[in-house]
Parts: structure tokens; C-alpha cells; sequence
DNA sequence: CGATTCTTTGAAAACAGTCAATCTGTGTGG
DNA sequence: CCACACAGATTGACTGTTTTCAAAGAATCG
């Protein structure tokens, strides 16, 4: 487990093997079933995550109940709410399991130390920090821009791998659309 | 212009008197007028602005013509495409004024020689682009779960200075409703 | 002051959402 | 190993909202 994300961050972030020993034993390594939750509204987000296998969903609900997800993540990909770990307040948010998953954490303060000892590490992660918001820029043009049926396309043609291993209400709530629209949609693209 | 600018290095990234001369030295003063472009899809985003006075507005422009809005920016505050800017490669959106505006605009590399001169400067950027994060992630959460109406409601809310400076298109083209939704939305509060 | 831009309104059509019922497949516990 | 329960997917009927198209009046810019 430990062995996968070493290759994860050798391929990567070009770090030496040694930065790479010091950040994995830093690490804690966890496994958690099918929604069990990592991160629970209210809570503060004391970790940064890196998933080795697995996926997860970041995710909110509102007045009415209604669950929206903010972002997927499946293997060799880190996930956290920025907003509560950078400041260490309370979340808006949910992390949960879509399938069991193995994790590695790491607390805050232990990793802005790596940051500070490793520059090749900041620098990955100032690298990975701008790449995701460049895509939920990219999502939030497309979530104002298309219709139902060019977000699922957008979908399909992102996370194809993604696909067949979530529930459709869990793509419809990423997508902002109900599940009927997207049963239509899909039903649809059967025809052509 | 400059010391408008200064006085914000001064008050927000606190920066010593000699750092701050240093940037704005490195600036270039601009003035442009209502609907002028300052960055064009297909262009390369060259240029890091400041706006002193004014208000400019990031869009982009899908298939059918319509016009959808990213953001806003108003006095005090930075704009850009990042993702043009950092990898020097063409943009897909727009960055034009809404009124008659004063920048200022550095270079990448110009910027790029201060971030690595000034640390503060670095810590004070870091800070702007996770701000910059979380209001993105927090706008996406709304576009997927709000109403019209309580979009228009965030909106007031979040920008209640903005609300006379632009005409309500716009508007609507920043929540992702029609215009004539949000007029009816404004017709409806009236009663209240 | 003239021309453009902006706002509001109406009527009609298209679309997505809600509710509810049924069907399917999977996995768990007996 | 089977039966049952449960989560997920699909469908139908209906409702409500949003959009589209179009026109006219108001405001604002140059």
C-alpha cells in the first residue's frame, strides 16, 4: 500500500528517494468501508488524504435534504476540504466511501512541515493545488453553460472510468441534474 | 493610481515600504474603457492585473452565442486567467471592462522574478489563489443546489455593491439563468 | 439629442422535476 | 444454497418552472 504511492510520487513529483521515505513514514495508513464517512459536516478537517485504492465523494446537503457532490476522487489521487484544513474550522462538507478504500493521512502540521523541509514537495503541491482549480473552474463554466445532456457527455468523456462504478443518483447529483433527467438522457443516447 | 495600490499592499499583504516600491515599479499603468478587451480567447494571458478603479468581467462564449460569466472583478482585487497565465497557453474566455477601468499589469516573468525576491509576496499570492479556491468551490456548490431565486438572493448578498453597476443580463449570465428569470425573480421580491 | 442598450412584459412551448409504482439484480443471513 | 431484503434503475402521469420569441417602453451613453 505504502509501496504504491511511492511510485505514485517517484513518477509524479520527481522527488529522491529519501523525501519520499520521509513522507511516507509520516503517513498513517487506513482502510474504510463502503460509506463510512471521513469527514462529517461540522467537524474540522485535520487531514490531508492520499487515496492508494478506492473512491471517494466529497459532498453537501441541504435545507430540503437533497445531497450534491462537489468531487470524486479514486486512486493516486488526495483529497480534503482546503477551506476547513487550511484554517482548521468547521466543514461544510462530507467525505464518504463510494467502495471501500485504503487511505493514507497525514495531520496538518505534519505535513506543512514536509512542505517546509522538501521544496520539491511544495512545489508538487502548488502544482496539484492549481490543477484542481483549474478544473472546477473548468466545471463551473460547464455547470452555467450546458444542458443536462452535455454535462453527462462531459461526464462520460472525463471520468470514463468512473462510470460504471457509481450509483446514477450519485451522477446526477454531481451533475445538478434530478436522476429522472438523467434516466432520460441516457435512455436517449440508447437510440442513436 | 500607484498609491491606491500601495496603500492596499500595504494594508492586506503587509509588505515593507522598500518591497512595495520594488512591485510597483515593475508595473505597468493602463486605462480602459467600457467594453474594451483585455484578453481575447485564443490569446495568451500575458499579464497579471491589479484594478484600481473599475470593474472588468471574465466570460466565455459557447456554441449557440450566449455568453456565461466566470467572474467579476472590482477595485482592489487581482485578475487573470490562471490557466492561460501559468502555462503560457491560449485561453479559452474573455476578460473585458464593464466600466471604464484603471490597471495595473505585470508580466509573468516580471511577477515571476518578484515572487521569487519577495517571500511575503509569495505567501500573500498563496493566500489570494486559496481565497480565489474557495469561493470558486463554494459558487459551483450553489450552482448545483440553489434555486434561481436563491442564487439571485447569494448573489445580493455576496455583492450587494456590484448590484447597481451591472445591467441585469449580466447577471444572469453569472447565476446560469435567463434574464427573464431573473426578472421575474426581482418582480416577485418587490411584493415582499 | 439621437441611438443604442437595457428592462419589462406577454404568450406559448419545452423541459426538468416530483411522486409513485414496478422491476432488477445483488448480496446477506438463515 | 436459497430466500429475502435492499439498493438501484426505469417508467408513467402530472406539475410547475424556465426558456424562447417577440415587442414595446425606459434609461443611459457618447
Amino acid at each position: 500500500m505504502i509501496s504504491a504511492f511511492e511510485t505514485y510520487l517517484h513518477t509524479h513529483a520527481g522527488l529522491t528517494g529519501e523525501e519520499i521515505n520521509r513522507i511516507s513514514s509520516a503517513a498513517t495508513a487506513r482502510s474504510i468501508r463502503r460509506n463510512e464517512l471521513i469527514l462529517q459536516e461540522g467537524q474540522v478537517c485535520r487531514h490531508k488524504t492520499f487515496l492508494v485504492s478506492g473512491l471517494l465523494r466529497t459532498y453537501g446537503i441541504v435545507a430540503d435534504g437533497s445531497e450534491h457532490i462537489l468531487q470524486f476522487a479514486s486512486e493516486n489521487t488526495w483529497t480534503l476540504d482546503a477551506e476547513s484544513y487550511d484554517h482548521q474550522k468547521p466543514t461544510l462538507f462530507n467525505i464518504a466511501a463510494v467502495e471501500r478504500s485504503e487511505l493514507l493521512q497525514w495531520t496538518k502540521p505534519a505535513f506543512d512541515r514536509l512542505l517546509l523541509e522538501i521544496p520539491a514537495l511544495k512545489a508538487f503541491s502548488e502544482q496539484l493545488i492549481a490543477n484542481s482549480n483549474h478544473r472546477s473552474r473548468q466545471r463551473l463554466f460547464t455547470s452555467l453553460s450546458a444542458t443536462p445532456e452535455e454535462k453527462y457527455e462531459d461526464f462520460v468523456r472525463l471520468f470514463p472510468d468512473l462510470l460504471a462504478r457509481l450509483p446514477l443518483h450519485m451522477i446526477a447529483a454531481y451533475l445538478g441534474i434530478s436522476l429522472k433527467t438523467l434516466t432520460r438522457i441516457r435512455h436517449a443516447q440508447l437510440k442513436r
